[in-house]
DNA sequence: AGCTGCCGGTCGATAGCGTCCACGGCCCGT
DNA sequence: ACGGGCCGTGGACGCTATCGACCGGCAGCT
């Protein structure tokens, strides 16, 4: 991870589209080295992957809720966590510190959805509580910030 | 937004470096077909563009936090939001319903730098009070869910 | 010092891609 | 039946992806 590294890592997370050639041009290097830095980037993991940015609303998502979950004292968290990740509507699952063991990020159509989502998420083996909070609205999300100085 | 539509966001979400070409496969259309189609869907905001998904542990950013902002009655709430939106660590905020105004998810590289974080957040006026929740693992993290029929 | 391998780069070639344009079918209201 | 808009196809052209061959700098050994 060098400078040029890191520069390629910050062009791709503003426009994960650029070509190499443009990537190429960026940095000052040829192509083919682009190419093969971006290649060990991703094989070493700090690429996990290109995602196109989608707006939850033009997919029928307006409804952004954040659930803090109470285990129960006889609580399995492997089963638990695999509960929750059949559940699609949670884009996110934090395992926190606290007395609440999980929060999760789920997005949902309607108020309804969201209702039946808790009342499911409450029956759920393992789980005590939920205490669920709504977002009126997104100021901003997954920022991306520079890069430190790894030295 | 019809099906092929759809399909072409799906493939996209999943990876924004596909071709025109191989997108045209995918969906059975010709490459200049796709290039249109997808023009129009950046255009009308249901794609808001493309971004590399980077370790977060490989730049540097291996606490992750969520934070919630209770604020005081003399709070000027754009002007909070402005003040908030110059804190590079703040990933993502949302303004929610509740006693917690905002919701914040901050990630930085070490313990002590979440602490001069919520330092300065306490010391920022319109702030009346913070509550830290710290994950000790991420569980997964902006997964996709397929979109639903619009009809 | 000189030799040797490796790492990481450039260069050149070729197949395939991006993107523009002209054209054509379908649906619709007249 | 006709005309226009929408949405697609096919062809053409320059640019890109990606391979293999080559090359220079550096480390470590003799």
């Amino acid at each position: 991870m060098d400078a040029i590294d890191r520069q390629l890592v910050e062009l791709l997370r503003a426009n994960a589209r650029l070509s190499f050639a443009e990537l190429a041009r960026q940095v000052g290097l040829s192509a083919p080295a682009v190419h093969e830095r971006v290649g060990k980037l991703e094989a070493t993991g700090v690429l996990r992957g290109y995602h196109a940015d989608v707006d939850p609303d033009a997919v029928g998502l307006g409804v952004t809720a954040l659930i803090g979950v109470v285990q129960d004292s006889s609580a399995d968290i492997d089963e638990l966590i695999g509960t929750l990740s059949d559940m699609p509507e949670i884009e996110s699952c934090y395992f926190m510190a606290g007395e609440e063991s999980f929060l999760l990020k789920a997005r949902v159509g309607t108020i309804a959805e969201l209702e039946q989502l808790i009342v499911r998420l409450n029956r759920t083996p393992g789980v005590s509580r939920t205490r669920t909070a709504i977002a009126l609205s997104t100021k901003w999300e997954d920022r991306p910030q520079t890069p430190r100085d790894l030295s």
